[in-house]
DNA sequence: CGCCAGGTTGATTTCGCTCAAGCAATGTGG
DNA sequence: CCACATTGCTTGAGCGAAATCAACCTGGCG
């Protein structure tokens, strides 16, 4: 299997051009379902390129003309409402892939993609994407697995944002993205430091920036949570916890 | 509530036997997608059964045991919360399916699901499902844009809870529901019959059952629409769409 | 008949929003 | 280099929409 496709000379542009097989998120990302023939392919036609935070992938509006995935990084998922406000919906991790709903809806993207942190972003075209979709059913389930899995996740959403307090909910926040974005195991306490603004933390649990504000100093005085700048420490797991669980007692 | 055991009459094992091929649903549902062979072995394997309202389809927790389509009819799709608090996250409309999204992970179902109308299910085994899907690319890819579309609406949901009054969110509601039931075409004013009690309604919305009667009341009062029982009326349409616009201008 | 779930109504409370001001960090142009 | 906008964040004061608590109707059903 190590006949085709390797680059000999270790030029700037190979590390601009990461090798599909040896990709860290390949059993994350939906391309596992792919023969090793099919995935020679995206790694031919794909094309690589470096983003910096702040500059974006594509625009809420824009045509949709494939899909972006990335082994490591981050990147924001934004919707503009009505009033031009620009409201974070997520945040994607590596191994995710951006643009699948616009590909198979309609066509035209309904959220902008930003990059969050320094990220490498491998872009497959339409037509190939649509050309392993029809012949590899497998690709197919993966995505709609992931899909799924988001229509899951929304609705979770929507549940908590009816039922839960702005704490409870903010606290649940904080779990989540430890689950994705904590490197190194800790026991009972973690750190993390996120490329999110108060503002695009408000957002995510549907809440205006100065109630963030006001959560955080509670979260704080009560010894929660610790927040410096854009890094969160808390010491005590267990307590982060039981922030969720108050409600079901009361 | 539902008188079980024997079915009240004897149905002609005809009406109990739909065929696939004859289904007025079978443009809209994910079907379509098959050849003629595919589609006469659904018609084989497929096992029909009435279901008066009331009678559940599957539970939260039950094993996924296939898929569930129906013709015609209306089926509620409920969660069950830590309080022991049935909620209705939705309504079903004819040429749907259910179950797909267990299916797909897990195997256990997250949602029960309840007919609200008599209504007759066709269901399709676990095993032929994925001997289609695995032969078939065309019929993943359905299930896909169906599963986009509905985490396109959760999230919809979720903005619409954060950012919307309840009254807005009501007469989106109800806006919603005609396009899917309202029968007979009418211009500029509708009338609708729902199988759903105002605690069902609320739950829609994420509100609670007290709030439900007012919001109504409100409507009432303003003219907006007119609620005997279940079924409510709308005189003017536009009206009711101004609702959902009042928020952006003040 | 009494029972009970579903619905309405009223009184009260509360959580988060709105409005408004102040502050620190960053940028910008003269 | 300073004067200044600008943008993100915090804090306070007050308000208001919806939740909560509680009472009281219904109508269906054993």
């Amino acid at each position: 299997m190590s006949s085709s496709g390797k680059l000999p000379n270790a030029k700037k542009s190979s590390s601009l051009r990461p090798d599909c097989f040896a990709c860290a998120a390949r059993d994350r990302a939906e391309w596992c379902a792919l023969t090793h023939d099919e995935l020679s392919i995206i790694n031919d036609t794909k094309q690589t390129r470096e983003y910096l935070p702040g500059e974006v992938l594509f625009h809420q509006g824009d045509a949709c003309k494939g899909l972006y995935c990335f082994e490591q990084g981050m990147v924001g998922v934004r919707k503009v409402d009505a009033e031009g406000n620009s409201i974070l919906l997520g945040v994607t991790f590596p191994g995710d892939t951006l643009g699948y709903r616009a590909l198979l809806t309609g066509g035209e993207h309904h959220v902008s993609a930003e990059a969050l942190k320094p990220t490498t972003i491998c872009f497959v075209d339409k037509a190939t994407v649509r050309k392993l979709l029809d012949q590899n059913p497998a690709l197919g389930l993966q995505y709609l697995r992931r899909a799924v899995e988001a229509a899951d996740v929304a609705e979770e959403k929507f549940l908590q944002s009816v039922t839960l307090s702005v704490r409870a909910r903010f606290a649940h926040l904080l779990l989540v993205l430890k689950d994705r974005y904590q490197k190194k195991a800790e026991d009972g306490e973690f750190t993390l430091e996120l490329p999110l603004s108060r503002q695009d933390l408000a957002a995510m649990i549907g809440i205006r920036p100065e109630t963030m504000s006001r959560t955080i100093k509670q979260l704080e005085s009560d010894g929660i949570a610790h927040f410096n700048g854009r890094t969160v420490h808390v010491p005590k797991l267990d307590e982060l916890f039981d922030e969720l669980e108050m409600e079901h007692f009361l």
